[in-house]
RNA sequence: GGGCGCUUAGCUCAGUUGGUUCAGAGCACUUGGUUUACACCCAAGGGGUCAGGGGUUCGAAUCCCUUAGCGCCCACCA
């Protein structure tokens, strides 16, 4: 059947993503092979494919189809993450364009809406995977609220609660009041934000004088409870144990002294706010304040805000500013630069809010997650993460795990009879009565006495368990999967969610398996344009992943994106990168169709060009698999790729096809036509992993294979003894030839036009691949001289002299300087060898093999000038 | 403020324990090439004081000190 001129990667990627499915490659099952296993960092269940994920999946898609090649049960399992505040956000914003107010709705009414969201949009984004080629085992997709993954994160948090890891407490956390929930410390982002400092003057009670505070909040004052003067201020020793009054409001407040207050900051006085300021709250708590909480949940004063009540904190602070500005209490104000906490997720600006929280005690649990990484049981890759890592672990603060959401997994506690204090935890319902009876010894409460926590968990909450419980670990340890499955190989994801996620999954590893999830992590960059700004949406500078794929072919994205993303650099995203990830997959498609095309004799001997060409291809392709093995051990796929890409495209089109290939019109050998085919199945073995499409194309284009055949199952290419002195030897065929070549540029001898060529051979070199040169040198013969060649044009190769005679007169004067040009060189260089060597501290100090190399640079170099002057006098004679 | 890392060709990056001409790769660039797989191509070229300075060593892109610039993480003074 004759070839398309053209490769059309959209019919032949959707056709073999097909086969592929109908064969069930992708899937796995527990068996007597070893396993290699991979879970995806689910993406979020209403998400769309991004570059991130793109390059992400590449990489895993790359790793596990090299697993499957080398003979393991490669299990990639897919999933989503239900994405709480995300998601919740998306389905509040949807609601609200049909007019319906989440406050108006039950809960149950919400999870309604939710779940109808999730169903329509969720899962999009796997289908986008397959676009990309992804062969994860789509028959284990698993979703994070999935009925056995629920029950596990429930399952997990009575037992951390029973172990008295969860804890309640009434903290300050961040409080996102668009979305009014609590964020965790890695979800809000600070920015740099040029504010102002005003300068507010409190009377002090029982006198006319005043005193001077700095804030960037004058709406707080509402909430203040005292000021705060450094005791060893000398400035401020007047105004010890007095009382001052709060502007406006009229309050009367402490002014207590702590050493906490920075002298030379503002004014030296602090006013304290305990219930919108961290510091300020560590400071009430230290010296007894009462807390004057001023917000409401969305951030609007309430009736501590007297006649601000219901107004935005920003519209406050601007009036606010006004007001004392009119009753003389600002004395000045100044630009300040500081930085504000932004919900991640909404922008909003986080307010610092104290609430009823739920805690995670995270010290004793994160000892062996760090040791596991510590002590390289698991590798982060590249290593420079290591230290980051080590620094949040040794740190780590309890980790709130509470969401003032609906969507996701309810807290299991179930406070009884009328307090909002008492409670008891427990899997289901019916248990938390039984728990509620006992411990109160009431044996009448019944179910409507029951009220379980309205808050739902964090969603890391539920993805640190991804690896145990996608195997249904948790619910069952001791199935028969997760014993197979567990731990993981390796995990790709952004270094972002290393403590959010990775660490996190590690803990979780350890506390409910003993056992850390995976053995590698490879920390991907990020996906970046040219200017090197991050691809966002809000940008617009991040290209549609689907719109790439249609343009270039999934196989030329996945070059693409791998060409320059070494693990932990961001990726600098330009799309000349596909452009030569497709121009690769057109190349591997036109050798192809070159051999395809080629007509076969049986009655032809082997040409002994291409005898010696198969034979040096043969180990150049051993020597690039053991490249590639370094390479993937490493985990440097982009080397891997590039190992590749220079052996078919140099090695293996630009030399080998070229070598063997036959004449116009001319018919191959039938033994060379075998062993290029046989040399291309192995080629495409190793390009599969990176362009899987077009190699499982060609595979069958070749002969009608079964689908027990089929390339994506076949076995990785075997090793074999790689002849090096061969390699050697076509090295100096190559110079050759391209010294053929560049006289020919440099003297404008048509390639097409046949030359002679002759050599002067000093040092007895191998004439091995003299078939090869006269072939690709276009050569009519070939032959070997006593002395130097009169009249002809020279280059020299080694200690070896070449010559071309030619038609026309030789420019002597030309000839002389480019020898002279040589030797000049080669003096010089020879000088600084003998320099060494005859540096006596250098003989004595270096090992053996560098002096003997010394000596062989030496030698070398003497007989190049040798040559080298000998061909001068020939031609000043 | 504390910690970590980076600076090599126009761009993106390799360079393993200091030692084979080690100063490299890909892309880009320049020049030449149209019947014979591919112009998404072939061939031949040009291009870097390895950020600056100092030191250790027979020998430094590689080790140490220092200066400058950049990036990341953590904490965050109202």
């Amino acid at each position: 059947m004759a070839l398309a001129t053209k490769y059309d990667s959209k019919s032949v990627e959707e056709r073999w993503y097909t086969y592929w499915m109908e064969h069930n490659y992708f899937h796995s099952e527990v068996d007597d092979r070893e396993a290699y296993t991979i879970v995806i960092p689910p993406p979020n269940v209403t998400g769309v494919l991004h570059m991130g994920h793109m390059l992400n999946n590449t990489i895993q898609d790359v790793l596990i189809r090299r697993a499957r090649l080398k003979g393991y049960n490669a299990c990639w399992v897919p999933g989503t993450d239900h994405a709480s505040i995300a998601t919740e956000a998306k389905v509040v914003a949807k609601l609200k364009e049909q007019g319906i107010d989440k406050n108006d709705l039950t809960r149950d009414e919400f999870l309604e809406h939710a779940w109808e969201w999730t169903h329509k949009h969720g899962g999009i984004i796997l289908e986008q995977l397959k676009k990309l080629g992804a062969s994860c085992d789509w028959e284990r997709t698993a979703f994070t609220m999935d009925d056995n993954l629920s029950a596990s994160v429930i399952k997990v948090f009575v037992d951390l609660y029973n172990k008295g890891l969860i804890y309640r407490g009434y903290r300050m956390v961040n409080w996102d009041p668009e979305a009014k929930t609590t964020l965790s410390d890695e979800e809000v982002i600070y920015e740099e934000k040029q504010g102002s400092l005003y300068y507010l003057k409190y009377k002090i009670e029982g006198s006319e004088d005043t005193l001077t505070i700095a804030t960037t909040r004058p709406e707080t004052i509402m909430g203040d409870t005292a000021i705060c003067i450094n005791p060893n201020d000398e400035r401020f020793t007047h105004l010890k144990g007095k009382k001052a009054i709060v502007p406006i409001a009229g309050r009367v407040i402490p002014i207590i002294e702590d050493e906490y207050v920075d002298v030379e900051f503002g004014t030296g006085c602090l006013k304290v706010t305990p219930a919108h300021d961290p510091n300020d709250k560590i400071l009430g708590d230290k010296h007894n304040l009462e807390v004057v909480d001023i917000f409401n949940d969305d951030a609007t004063l309430n009736s501590f805000g007297l006649h601000y009540q219901g107004k935005d904190r920003f519209i406050v602070r601007k009036e606010i500013v006004k007001e004392l500005e009119s009753i003389g209490a600002l004395e000045k104000t100044e630009t300040h630069l500081n930085k504000v906490g932004t919900s991640e997720r909404t922008k909003a600006v986080i307010e610092p809010k104290l609430s009823d929280q739920w805690f995670l005690k995270m010290e004793g649990l994160a000892k062996p997650a760090l040791d596991a990484v510590l002590e390289n049981n698991v590798n982060l890759v590249p290593d420079k993460f290591v230290n980051t890592y080590r620094h949040w672990m040794e740190n780590v603060r309890d980790w709130n795990i509470s969401r003032q959401l609906w969507w996701g997994h309810q807290i299991p506690a179930y406070f009884y009879a009328d307090g909002k204090e008492d409670f008891v935890v427990a899997e289901s319902r019916e248990e938390a009565l039984v728990l509620a009876k006992e411990k109160t010894g009431n044996t009448f409460l019944t179910d409507k006495d029951l009220t379980q926590d309205a808050d739902a968990l964090d969603t890391w909450f539920s993805s640190w368990l991804w690896p145990i419980s996608v195997f249904n670990g948790i619910l069952e340890p001791d199935n028969k999967e997760i014993n197979y499955y567990y731990p993981t190989n390796d995990l790709v994801t952004a270094p972002e969610i290393l403590f959010f996620w990775v660490a996190r999954m590690i803990i979780a590893g350890y506390e409910y398996r003993g056992e850390k999830p995976f053995t590698n992590v490879y920390l991907t960059g990020i996906v970046r344009d040219k200017q090197r700004r991050k691809m966002s949406k809000s940008l617009g500078n991040s290209p549609d992943p689907l719109d790439l794929i249609a343009q270039y072919g999934a196989d030329g994205i996945r070059v693409g994106m791998l060409l320059s993303s070494p693990a932990g650099n961001d990726l600098m995203f330009d799309e000349d990168l596909c452009k030569q990830g497709s121009a690769f997959v057109n190349k591997i498609f036109n050798a192809f169709r070159l051999i395809k095309g080629w007509e076969i004799d049986a009655a032809i001997e082997q040409p002994a060009a291409s005898t010696i060409a198969v034979q040096w291809y043969q180990s150049r392709f051993q020597q690039a698999l053991i490249e590639l093995e370094h390479n993937y051990s490493k985990y440097r796929i982009s080397d891997a790729l590039m190992t590749t890409y220079k052996l078919i495209w140099d090695d293996f089109c630009s030399w080998l096809l070229e070598m063997i290939k036959p004449g116009y019109q001319s018919p191959i050998d039938a033994k060379t036509y075998q062993e290029v085919i046989a040399i291309l199945e192995d080629n495409l073995k190793i390009l599969h992993p990176f362009v899987p499409f077009i190699s499982e194309e060609i595979w069958h284009q070749i002969s009608d294979r079964t689908p027990e055949e089929a390339l994506i199952i076949s076995n990785w290419p075997k090793s074999e003894a790689i002849n090096e002195d061969l390699i050697k030897e076509f090295q100096i065929a190559a110079d050759v030839v391209s010294g053929i070549r560049t006289i020919r540029k440099e003297k404008n001898i048509s390639f097409k036009e046949t030359i002679e060529l002759s050599v002067l051979n000093s040092e007895n070199n191998s004439d091995t691949f003299d078939p090869v040169i006269s072939k690709l040198g276009n050569l009519t013969s070939l032959h070997y001289v006593e002395t130097q060649v009169e009249g002809a044009l020279s280059f020299r190769v080694k200690s070896n002299e070449y010559f071309i005679p030619t038609a026309g007169a030789i420019n002597v004067e030309e000839e002389l300087k480019k020898l002279n040009e040589e030797l000049v060189y080669t003096e010089g260089f020879l000088k600084s060898v003998q320099k060494k060597l005859q540096n006596e501290r250098f003989v004595n100090n270096a090992p053996d093999q560098v002096i003997a190399n010394e000596r062989k640079k030496e030698a070398d170099a003497e007989a190049k000038i040798t040559m080298l002057k000998s061909s001068l006098e020939g031609l000043q004679n």
